[in-house]
DNA sequence: TTGACGAGTGGGCGCTTGCCCACTATTACT
DNA sequence: AGTAATAGTGGGCAAGCGCCCACTCGTCAA
């Protein structure tokens, strides 16, 4: 076998199926077993390559929301065009909509598992301060906005949008909340908070 | 032994420890035995009150959110005095310093309890609600609202400060977020939202 | 006093979890 | 071709889970 190359391949197939878990079960469902067999290799292959599973889980949540952040940053690029409502709609589904929240869940649930994390991240949930870095920039490139700024709309507009959307999303038991719900969520919550 | 009474003695009993494990553990460690052994009976216990233990965890859910209701109606009394923000940071820290965090972990890590609830809670994630109508006559107590409405205030800043007073709480293995934290998260989030 | 009833007990079953470890298969190097 | 190294396998372990059920024991009615 390839030495390593190969190894990062298999690391990357194990996060691919603990995505694919993740979304289709639940957290709950989240195990080391589950992992290997939805990836489809023997489930000794975890603690060849993660000292035990809860560092998979660390290293696969950080692997996550950095891809979390590209996306954002793809979308940042591609806004410009639309309302601020549309914008943030699209932005909340791809944030939202993805495996985000389960992660979230696994986080605000997993006492050990946060304060592992929080060896390599300092403060907070990191989901939080991305999307609102994110939601900041596109409002902060519309025009007229007045006394609220930048820095106020990541205090108080996006935890706003990330709390909701947030519970909105959360159920992945029921049907997923459709374009226009998310849409209207957001047009409540702007215009409560946007000057017109 | 005494049959009505001391019945609803032993439910009430289990929730109480169940309040403990969940406070000091986490989430994660709320089996059937943890809250048996916590209040100090036997593990078979559960069993003879609860046809199994998710619908313990059920009716447990109901009754810590009925309580949290209560709590807030408390403050509804006692408010009015102070500014809002003193008031929202009393109540925020009175519902998220308690048991609060933990119960909505809870709800959105397992989806099968979620769905279970949802027979008896016909909508989403029931602390929203409650937090939200107790932020909301809150602030319709204060004069000059402007154009801010109450339905305004259930749609956007209720949810901020349910978010991020969620993710500030929801950390229970670092230190507690002391009050003055707890208030300059509102002083920032009700100063972009509420006209001056 | 005695019998019956029901709340409470706890041993144990079946299952799943993370993890260990002896093992095989596949590759790279001499 | 032979050998060493290593990725990958899977049986099996201890621990923990919810749950079942035979059991004890306190309490009332007869």
């Amino acid at each position: 076998m390839p030495t390593g190359v190969a190894l990062r391949d298999v690391r990357e197939q194990l996060f691919d199926a603990a995505d694919r878990v993740l979304l289709r079960d639940g957290p709950a469902a989240l195990t080391s077993r589950a992992v290997t067999a939805e990836a489809g290799v023997s489930k000794g292959v975890v603690h060849r390559h993660f000292p035990d599973f809860d560092a998979f889980l660390a290293e696969f949540v950080l692997d996550r929301v950095d891809r979390m952040d590209a996306r954002a940053a793809a979308l940042r690029e591609s806004a410009g065009t639309g309302t601020v409502v549309d914008n943030l709609t699209d932005a909340l589904t791809a944030v939202f909509g993805s495996v985000a929240v389960a992660v979230v869940a696994l986080i605000t649930f997993r006492d050990d598992l946060r304060a592992r994390l929080r060896e390599t991240w300092p403060v907070g949930v990191p989901v939080l301060t991305d999307a609102a870095s994110m939601i900041a920039t596109y409002l902060a490139a519309e025009r007229d906005l007045g006394r609220l700024t930048a820095d106020a709309v990541v205090e108080g507009l996006a935890p706003t949008l990330i709390g909701t959307g947030h519970l909105l999303f959360a159920d992945r038991t029921g049907p997923p909340p459709d374009r226009d719900a998310v849409r209207r969520m957001v047009d409540s919550v702007v215009a409560g908070s946007l000057p017109r």
